[in-house]
DNA sequence: AATGAATGAGTATTCATTCAT
DNA sequence: CATGAATGAATACTCATTCAT
């Protein structure tokens, strides 16, 4: 009928069901999954507890719908192509590719930073939505990550290191980051490109 | 009366209640602060839900117990001492320091897994928390490492990036590799002093 | 507009709405009133919920369509004609007379063996079905057969008991069959006129 | 420590615990076990609701108890001893079996209307409950009763029908008056004691 | 007429906490 | 001191019913 154009777009949800899962965004951000109630998030999103019962059957899949919409950010064939294509540009430095890298997933980062924050207080605890993110993650972004970092390495622009080590030093730097900038200290004024450019300073000199 | 020895020297608990707070630690660290009963942790530590009440009046005490506990280890007059014996220690080598470090302090996290997991979760939900953490460590780590940085930067050692920035990048790395390590892959097998020696040679060389 | 012929002839559905009425006998038969709610049965009806209330403006009234139905059937100007009819007709023998009447009843349950265990089931707490039901059985039933049990009374081929307590006894005596028969142990074999001759035989000769 | 004498023995409840049942008990049988709430059940107990779960950790517990504890009283090694003795005495006339028989019967079902009622209504939708009914019935009743009536058919007081059948008219009789006193018409007066000497006088004499 | 999204009161159950024993 | 029965507010979830389309 009417084409609809929602930003989670792997969930297909109405006007009042997108509320709904933006209240309990907010409010699973704020206070916790188990310390949010359903009562709560109904009336945040102004609708009856009844219609948030509607489409999310239960209030944990109110939480894998997070997962699914982060899922389906990071896989193909949805923005993990961004990634893809940053990493197997002929950058010609490797800096120019850790400064794109960090920028682009930076502002990822910033642009859902509630529901990575929900996602990463709840992980732990559910196995589904673990295996819904190491799904997305193993199967697209590691293999491409790994692959471009062997041919810099052949390029003789990487020290000769296991590349899933060199991944994880990077991710980890950047998860470093961004946890001290959005979770721990978010109340400091921060300037990212000024960071970002120290972190890559620090990557590639030490 | 008796002379008591406990490990959490800074809580003064007896018997029972140190069972207590170990149920608790456990099933925290297991299903979530909130998903676990005070019924569970009274059965677990082998007690009655009334005896639980007597030492920690409410199931937030025990929360913040672990806090306390993990604060009094982490500051002045305990544990930190040894970091920061080993901060002001004449290492001949940056390299040799970080080493030390880095095993000093994973040993502790080693040792206090399920506190620190505990801990890390709840943070961001209880001031409470925060400011005996936050407490912890800017009275007396950070001072110590920002002044052992400095040194080694006058001794020409150390690149001169902001001492706090160089601090950051060390603990991110750590908390990186502790946390893919403990929390997030805990199932596969690590081999901590060779992935020590990456972290250090990446940090030191890029 | 278009000649119908329902079976629920008193009650005047349209197809759906006997689709509707169906599929709440089956539910309510299967899982007791309570238990079946209008959305279960409007999905086995193949009908939106909405639908549902059209017709039946509660779901009592689906409870009360059963109670009519099975009334109509008991009483003039419907079925109960045949029982009349049968207990009016000269049987030469009181045996010849219960035979039919019981082969005829008997058949009647295993046709409305559903309605009938829902009414059964919910005649205790619906005052509106009691009354239904009791109408049915007082204005036509219950005369007709006293006044045949009266007729073999004074032509000596019955004892001199109550009427009433005569009657009593035969439809006790059909219903703890048929309860055992259909309700309570419906998985056996069961040969209902081998069955229906040892009931006659026992109510004529003890 | 104390002698506690409680009536629903099988049990074993406190005197709040039993108070539930009882309430619990009032209520299925006056409204029906769906349409009871344990709200309503606690409240007519004078507890809380939260007593009620600590005995009872389900509202089928509830209704199980009804079941345990009748099956209790139909079982050895309890009240059916009463009722085998019954059978097992040498009655010189099968009248006096019967007249025994059927009005310890109906002290019975007297003196237990309520759980009777109730477990009747629910009985077909719980196979937990038939388990219990059927097994109580079948281990001891039965085979008492079928043992009993081959006696009396050995000594030709009893015409050559299956000793089964026979079981099932007797209790049929009986269910069929209980059920007409108890449950469909309990707003008329009625004459046990006359009432019996009909049902025998038929169940002899057709 | 038919739909099904929306409603909100109601349900069984859990749980931190209290207190008489 | 220790116990565990008792509490009652809070919770996730259900359901008969309504109504705009």
């Amino acid at each position: 009928m009417k084409a609809k154009q929602h930003s989670p777009e792997a969930l297909d949800l109405t006007a009042k069901q997108e509320k709904v899962l933006e209240a309990a965004i907010h409010l699973f951000a704020e206070k916790g999954f188990e310390r949010s109630s359903t009562h709560e998030i109904a009336e945040r999103a102004g609708v009856a507890e009844g219609t948030l019962f509607k489409r999310f059957s239960t209030k944990k899949d109110l939480l894998l719908a997070v997962g699914i919409y982060i899922a389906s950010k990071i896989s193909i064939p949805s923005q993990a192509r961004e990634v893809i294509a940053i990493l197997e540009q002929p950058h010609s430095t490797m800096e120019g590719l850790l400064r794109t890298l960090l920028m682009n997933r930076l502002t990822f980062a910033k642009k859902h930073r509630r529901m990575l924050k929900v996602l990463i207080q709840e992980l732990p605890f559910h196995p589904e939505l673990q295996r819904l993110i190491k799904e997305a993650f193993g199967k697209t972004l590691i293999p491409a990550a790994v692959q471009a970092i062997d041919r810099y390495k052949a390029a003789g622009q990487l020290r000769d290191l296991p590349s899933i080590t060199i991944f994880r030093m990077v991710i980890g730097q950047l998860m470093a980051y961004a946890l001290t900038r959005h979770v721990l200290l978010p109340e400091l004024e921060w300037n990212d490109d000024q960071e970002i450019e120290q972190i890559i300073d620090v990557l590639m000199r030490g």
